[in-house]
DNA sequence: CTGAAAGCGCTTACAG
DNA sequence: CTGAAAGCGCTTACAG
């Protein structure tokens, strides 16, 4: 294997010097646009390939924006992830995504190594449980960084949250089972004093004590699996609880399975309200209500706030949160009859 | 902003020479125990950020490599890109994940950027329908490079390529459909023409053939909403078809909730079995059978193959297939009854 | 084990 | 617009 061309390489192929051929690579307007053509020509004809830590060395931005994501087999995530990588990419940054797992060692690890490599910036979607001190090293590094979703970082003036409005939807999907008639409700899943089951239940808890209504709290994995168990869990020891305010959709889905196994009905016999309204919601049987979260705009509007703040130099406000709106379906309105 | 320290600093803290420095960051024998001990107390004293770019200009490799994937929202993907991202890790590899949404022009742009960036590997689940020419571009960058799950370019003597068995798997989907009785076997999804389409549907041809009966085709979009639309598709204008083998399990899934919706039951009413097995199979109601692809280790796997061929030179055979097998589940068994 | 020196491929003033 | 020169932070022989 031959070494690569270098700009030395091609300054001689095109008859220039190599400051032409690197201003050229900056497209720079100092260059005529003949030199320009027959540079560029030089380098495809040498199979040229720029080489970005040269580059970097010499202080230019990598262009390369770290993607630090928790649990990227969570649809919830993986769309928050697809979708800023889109925006990135439309703005001509290469996006490096990374999972982590909820292992805060891996964290701490892909952060570190993302330092090394010289991201320009960090959008991260933290672990809860490691200690702060990747972004420590983030701070000392200098580099612009946005927390979201999750806040594991206090100091916001230099990390930066965003996430969605989580306390008004466990409101909205409360208050919507109530103005259905319930009154036992149950607000199923989320790990106990995790900040975003504290915030998705808040709402919840409002509205109940609000309406004299006695909240009951049952915690967990925010899993399918969970959902299931709590499905059968609920069949045999609370009788009396008629609708439940989930965690999430996967929680959600685990619920409508489980009762579909011993032939409750969601929307009939008991009704569900889901959290985040991912893609599926829609496509299973019964329909799932769900909270909205819109997840493809929140990943492209994180990217755009990032975008601002590394090439305009606009700071993010320290915090902010994207409204959601509930999306009524069948399991809490009830299905309408079949047709078959 | 101060700048970042560098090897010089360190030294001058620990009061060695610059090499010294570098020999402990390669973790050298050269050093004495003291004197390494030394040096990591003031990188820690100083920060130190090892700055990769630099190294990487000295030619040596990133430890980098480049995950591209054709649709990250999809769960088969998410869970092969996680999978292998979770071994490369455990060897101290970094891995920079890239969606390219099944859109050439991003695969293109994705594969120039990591070039530029000097990943010292490539896996890629690549686009159909985009030239190869970023093929090419990584050739000539002598970049090792392996195609998983899709193979877009002829050359496996230069990129070789992994998958899975996925003729074998549409055979025994098809021969348990036949042994449960059905005459009448359609395959839902899948684009035509297709290599995947045309490798999982093979198996279902030739059992079909064997047993002398008709293959009938719908094909479609890999989608929930495709199999959903399929299920009253035939509801409406086929009912003789009594069973289907699906693309996809994202197909059989819609398929299931689609009959749901007018009243036909999975394993009781009409028979699916669905491709891939994600984890979902098994959470639904009436569970899903499907073709075991066990896309976890075939993500591990991959991995390790490709760490055996930067490491220790072993280049991997031209095409290798991971064997698949079929679980039974309601969906094609007839679900137990109702305890509820 | 350690120090001095060259060089990786690029960018950036600085003269012309 | 273009050329010559310095330097980014590291690694790598090469002497000591």
């Amino acid at each position: 294997m031959k070494k690569r061309p270098t700009i030395m390489d091609v300054a001689r192929h095109a008859g220039v010097s190599k400051s032409t051929v690197s201003l050229v690579l900056q497209n720079s307007p100092l260059v005529r646009e003949a030199t320009r053509r027959q540079v560029e020509a030089s380098m495809a004809a040498l199979n040229y390939v720029y080489n970005r830590s040269a580059a970097n060395l010499r202080g230019v931005g990598t262009g390369l924006v770290g993607l630090v994501i928790n649990d990227l087999r969570n649809p919830f995530f993986t769309e928050f992830a697809a979708s800023a990588q889109m925006a990135f990419s439309r703005r001509g940054f290469a996006t490096a995504i990374a999972n982590t797992n909820e292992d805060p060692d891996i964290q701490a690890q892909t952060i570190d190594s993302m330092i090394e490599h010289g991201v320009s910036a960090f959008l991260i979607s933290p672990v809860y449980g490691g200690e702060t001190s990747s972004f420590d090293r983030i701070e000392r590094a200098g580099i612009p960084t946005m927390q979201v979703l999750r806040m594991v970082d206090e100091r916001t003036d230099i990390f930066p949250f965003a996430s969605h409005d989580y306390a008004t939807g466990g409101k909205l999907a409360t208050r919507h089972l109530v103005e259905l008639g319930c009154r036992n409700i149950a607000f199923v899943g989320g790990l106990e004093d995790r900040p975003i089951t504290l915030e998705r239940m808040a709402g919840y808890r409002n509205v109940m004590e609000a309406e004299g209504l006695r909240a009951r709290y049952f915690p967990g994995r925010p899993s399918r699996a969970f959902g299931r168990e709590t499905a059968r869990t609920l069949n045999r020891d609370h009788r009396d609880i008629e609708a439940a305010v989930c965690f999430s959709d996967l929680v959600a889905m685990g619920m409508l399975f489980g009762f579909a196994e011993i032939g409750v009905e969601l929307g009939r016999d008991f009704r569900v309200v889901g959290f985040d309204d991912i893609e599926e919601c829609s496509l299973v049987f019964p329909q799932l209500s769900s909270i909205r979260c819109d997840t493809t705009r929140f990943g492209e509007k994180s990217a755009e706030t990032m975008l601002r703040w590394i090439e305009d130099g606009v700071h993010p406000p320290a915090v902010h949160r994207y409204p959601v709106e509930l999306v009524a379906r069948h399991s809490s309105l009830g299905a309408p009859r079949r047709s078959g």
